[in-house]
RNA sequence: GGGUGCGUAACUCAGUGGAUAGAGUAGCGGACUUCUAAUCCGCCUGUCGCAGGUUCAAAUCCUGCCGCACCCGCCA
């Protein structure tokens, strides 16, 4: 089933090479949603756009362009208004036609990708023995919801942690760690995660101060590169420590993600020196291997470097980037790769991708979407800042760590809990106030992060996130909780509805319901392609609004039939688009709260 | 110095070349014998950073300037 913008993007079309000729049969319709609804639902802009063109009026091109459309199934009769904008109404006849349809589909009328690609989304990405911080749940809550839109328009996503275990710090961290603690390179847990975000300290420390320790650290570099059995165990035992301790925050967070680290990708560095030799896009300067690159300047106006060998013939990260990259789109067959990083690496992987392409390394026929959107794409995010755009911090002054901060948003969850038990005098078992307690807490977390444009930095605030009121996970999760409490009250099952059960739209509140229901497939559609989940965001918002509206005007238990089982429908079709989409923000819905 | 991004209501932010620029919060005023008022309704708030340009039409595209943030040779 087309989408209704779709439809009427094609009759416009037909009307227009039926009024102007077979020439205008390529040229874009220019139907959008109408910008405001007292213009009805939709509109066209052709008109105006073609008055130069035709040689007419803009509203005598509308006439004629009116004249020739065929969408009286679909609308009220066509208007002209202004300079020329054509203006349709839907039917409610056709909006109860098309709710009907989607009563019985699982997908709510939302479309699959016509040609499902095989999608790699690079997130989270912390790195061992360092405390995760902000930036990774920026990565994470964002990276998690591209991936659950992707995979629901049943692309073939596989989602990588493309974690920080490899690389000249381990070295600095094992020397340390012979030095202080030599019982934990051989004992299993001899140091909690906490000690060993102290030791990272102390051995930065110790590196920055002490050339000798400089020196075994890259002694220890060198053993591990080796493969000395001793310095592996050493590596392993410190990945495996913080490998538990990400795994709580994912756990708390509920994503999943395949483990892929820089460390799998080191077998596979000198190849990809070898390869950029051999298309001679490799020079030496200063020691140092270098791929120059196009459109990139140094301070002098000459062309920049990306260095993929340093001079003591070491590898660094744009090496790695480089082999994981070739290793996604030749063994893994990715069509498209997505980055999910913040907004100030954005120079490093246009390099990256630069390098990528001049070695060949992106085959014809995946060089671009089909509108033109490149296979590697970085999606960018802004920084996380504390109330009044300063760096983020607990009252001591330090970084937050990640879990506190999810456990302090869930404790505020708690507290406004119980605080609202106790005006209502209600009773509640430790069960329900864990299980609401930590769904409000998370969510909002979630939510107040996806529910901004990615790009701009984001201010941090437990207030507004977990506010009852406007834009926030709570206001959506009780929508739910209102349709459920219907349920509940009228002792109806929703599912045994039917799914041919008639539905009339005769309220105004009804209409926009249903009218905003029928949206989720094209919102979902935009999500794909300019992976903004803020979108979808909106659009539950904007659901949970109107669903509010009808709520409050449109009583349905009380209600006769046939508008009674025709609310109902309503109510449950509602539903189900808050549940999944709030799914593919990676929140979870409630019975009650 | 070069590059990238941002600059929209008191605050936090949406905004897809289209009509009179929108939400939420805060503020003010209303609505609970009702399916959970965690809601709803109304009012108030604008030099879309500044100046040009392109266009039938610019917050949106282009140029310059101002301000802020981030990046710029062997960290990631």
């Amino acid at each position: 089933m087309n989408s209704i913008i779709e439809q009427l993007r094609n009759r416009f079309s037909e009307a227009l090479v039926a009024a102007f000729g077979s020439e205008f049969a390529e040229t874009d319709p220019l139907v959008v949603p109408a910008s405001n609804p007292k213009f009805g639902d939709y509109q066209s802009n052709l008109a105006m756009s073609l008055a130069k063109t035709l040689g007419q009026k803009p509203r005598e091109i509308a006439q004629q362009i009116v004249q020739h459309l065929e969408v009286s199934k679909l609308c009220e009769p066509a208007e002209i208004a202004g300079p020329g904008f054509i203006n349709l109404t839907l039917k409610s006849s056709y909006l109860e036609a098309r709710l009907n349809a989607i009563q019985s589909d699982s997908q709510l009328g939302a479309e699959k990708a016509k040609t499902p690609q095989r999608v790699i989304v690079d997130f989270s990405s912390p790195n061992i023995a360092k405390e995760m911080h902000v930036g990774h749940l920026r990565s994470t809550i964002i990276g998690d919801s591209i991936a659950r839109i992707l995979e629901f328009r049943n692309h073939d996503v596989l989602r990588l942690n493309h974690v920080g275990d490899w690389g000249t710090q381990f070295g600095m961290l094992i020397a340390y760690l012979r030095e202080a603690y030599p019982e934990a390179l051989t004992k299993r847990d001899a140091l909690e995660l906490e000690d060993l975000v102290k030791l990272y300290q102390k051995a930065k420390q110790r590196f920055d101060e002490d050339e000798e320790f400089r020196e075994n650290s890259r002694q220890e570099v060198v053993k591990l590169q080796a493969g000395e059995e001793d310095s592996i165990r050493a590596w392993e035992l410190l990945c495996e420590q913080s490998r538990r301790e990400f795994q709580v925050i994912y756990s708390l967070l509920d994503v999943e993600l395949t483990e892929r680290g820089e460390s799998f990708y080191n077998p596979l560095l000198p190849g990809v020196i070898e390869d950029l030799d051999y298309q001679e896009l490799t020079e030496v300067d200063a020691g140092a291997k270098c791929v120059f690159l196009e459109g990139f300047t140094n301070k002098a106006g000459e062309p920049l470097p990306l260095i993929v060998q340093k001079s003591n013939g070491g590898y660094n990260y744009a090496t790695t980037d480089l082999a994981a990259l070739r290793y996604r789109i030749q063994q893994d067959g990715a069509e498209r790769i997505i980055y999910v990083t913040d907004a100030g690496q954005a120079d490093h992987f246009a390099q990256v991708f630069q390098v990528a392409r001049r070695a060949g390394w992106i085959p014809e026929g995946v060089k671009g979407q089909p509108d033109g959107s490149p296979v590697l794409v970085h999606v960018p995010f802004g920084l996380v800042q504390g109330e009044g755009g300063k760096k983020l911090k607990t009252r001591s002054g330090e970084t937050p760590r990640l879990r506190d901060l999810l456990q302090e948003a869930i404790a505020r969850a708690r507290a406004d809990l119980e605080t609202r038990l106790q005006e209502e005098g209600r009773t509640e078992s430790e069960e329900f106030k864990d299980k609401v307690a930590r769904v409000v807490g998370i969510s909002a977390v979630k939510y107040a992060d996806l529910s901004q444009n990615r790009t701009s930095n984001y201010i941090f605030s437990y207030d507004k996130m977990l506010s009852l009121q406007g834009n926030t996970a709570p206001y959506m999760l009780y929508a739910y909780v209102r349709i459920r409490g219907i349920s509940r009250k009228g002792n109806i099952n929703f599912e045994q509805l039917g799914t041919d059960a008639e539905i009339l739209l005769q309220e105004e509140a009804e209409l926009v319901l249903a009218k905003h229901l029928l949206q989720l497939s094209d919102v979902l559609k935009e999500v794909e392609q300019d992976l903004l989940p803020n979108r979808l965001c909106q659009y539950l918002f904007e659901l949970s609004q109107k669903f509010n509206q009808f709520y409050d005007r449109c009583p349905v238990l009380q209600a006769s039939e046939p508008q009674r089982t025709s609310r109902l429908v309503l109510c449950h079709l509602t539903a189900r688009t808050l549940k999944l989409g709030l799914s593919l923000l990676g929140i979870p819905v409630l019975e009650r709260m």
